[in-house]
This record gives C-alpha cells, sequence and structure tokens, in this order.
DNA sequence: TAATATTGTTAGAGTAGACTAACTGGAGGT
DNA sequence: ACCTCCAGTTAGTCTACTCTAACAATATTA
C-alpha cells in the first residue's frame, strides 16, 4: 500500500495522544482530529492491515515499529516546518496549519537539506 | 466551489503553455502533464464552469481573470520555492518536484513571509 | 438490576480525481 | 470521395477519503 497524506496525520496523532495519555483510542483521535467515529474506525483498520499500528481487544492503539517511524518522522518535520515559519514571522496558527499541510509534501532529500540548514540558523 | 489543488495545477500549465505557444489546447495539456485526454477534458469543463478558463469553438482555452490570477500566484509560489530549495542544496529536479505540491499549501500570510525574506536574501 | 451513555462498527452515500474503452466530428492525404 | 488520423467527449470504473444513520457491545450510574 502505498503512504498517504491521511494515513502520516493519523500516525502522527495517535503519537502526539500517546505522548500525553497511557492509552490511545478511536475516539480521542476523532475527537482530535474533528472526524467521525466511522472514518476514524476505516483508517485504523487500513493502518492495522498496513503494519502501522497494532489495537488490541480493548481498543487500545499502539504504533509498531514501522508506524512510529513515520510518526516521529512526520511530527519532526510539523515541529520544524512550524518554526521555520514563525521564525519568518507567521503567526503560531497558521505557521501550525501549513506546516501540517507542507509535512506531507517534502522529499526525504528536500527534508535533509531543510534541516541541515536549520540546525546551523536557530 | 472551492478551490483545489489540481485545479491551481491545471491553470499554472495552461499559462506555462501560454507562454509558449499561440494557442493552448486541451491536448497540449494532457501532454504535458501525463494526463489522459478525458481527465483533461473533464477538468477542463469545471474550470470553463468556475469561470476560471474560456474555450472558443476552436478549443483554444484561454485565462479570464480570476484564472490568470490564480495562475500567476501558483507559478511564481513554484519558482520561488523552487529557487529556495536550491539555494538549501536541493537538486533541481527534486526542487522542482517538492515545489509542485507545496505551492499549493502555503497560506497568503505564509506566502507573503516566504516573499519578503527571500527577497531581502535574494 | 435496569436504563442510559459511550465506543466502535456496518452500511450506504458523496466528492474529487484519476483511468480505459469507445464514440464523434473535423482535416488532410491519397 | 474516401479513408485515416487526431482531438475531444461520453460512459463507466476505480481509489481515497470523508460523511450520516443505524446498530452492537460494553460501561456507568441511578
Amino acid at each position: 500500500m502505498k503512504r498517504l497524506e491521511s494515513q502520516e496525520d493519523y500516525l502522527e496523532k495517535i503519537l502526539q495522544i500517546s505522548q500525553k495519555k497511557e492509552s490511545v483510542h478511536a475516539i480521542d483521535i476523532a475527537r482530535e482530529m474533528s472526524f467521525s467515529k466511522p472514518s476514524v474506525s476505516i483508517a485504523m483498520n487500513k493502518l492495522k492491515e498496513a503494519g502501522y499500528i497494532n489495537i488490541n481487544e480493548k481498543g487500545d492503539i499502539s504504533l509498531t515499529e514501522s508506524g512510529k517511524e513515520i510518526a516521529q518522522k512526520t511530527l519532526e518535520k510539523h515541529i520544524v516546518l512550524t518554526k521555520m515559519l514563525m521564525y519568518l514571522g507567521v503567526d503560531e496558527a497558521t505557521a501550525m496549519e501549513d506546516a501540517c499541510r507542507m509535512e506531507h509534501d517534502i522529499s526525504d532529500k528536500t527534508w535533509e537539506a531543510i534541516k541541515k540548514h536549520w540546525d546551523e540558523h536557530k
């Protein structure tokens, strides 16, 4: 299965929630992302089939190694892009929104270049 | 009608072709974008209905004022983002590809900030 | 314990955007 | 005049992703 933008968003959100809560449930994701329960339910099944998450009997969602890798990378992009945009003078809310879209469009090559530049300048 | 990513790409491509050729036809767009004829045909009808292009009896496609505005802005984003990524050390092909996706993600606020920063750093 | 609330799933629909196959209609070459 | 090529359209399919409505199963609370 090709990795898609929405999947990266879901995985990133699962990681974020797991950093604040002991367990992650579909309902938490639905609430945080303002999606309906069925949308999240279907998305979780696809992520499970793709091997990015596990779901136990109680409905606890956890990232697999491959899922965690994507989630961490996506979250890191989100954070760095947001900081960069804010450095350019963009307000925090706008920076976060734009970063959330841009994070999916950046190739590995470009990401390395951006990170290098940011590390040298921050 | 909400403005969509693919529409911006089509409008940008129409502008680019019109800068090289006297007339723009659906087939030119299909070839340059590697899309099928039906995909372009349907997309052109939607752009026409949305008031972004006109199509005459001969099939010549021209941008309306509103269409030209979007096309020019999108193309400018594409060019500046490409240059910025190349400045960061990304190769031209990758920079153009990534810029083509990123150009649709950038809000007006962020675009102004990026442009200002780029102009100052020439 | 019985009623209610919460969580998750199933079924069905809709939009956006791509595709192939097949058709139409016009332009040129023979 | 005929035939073929080319451009564009129509019809139907597909994937991704969202939604609402309705239902099932479990948890909470009166």
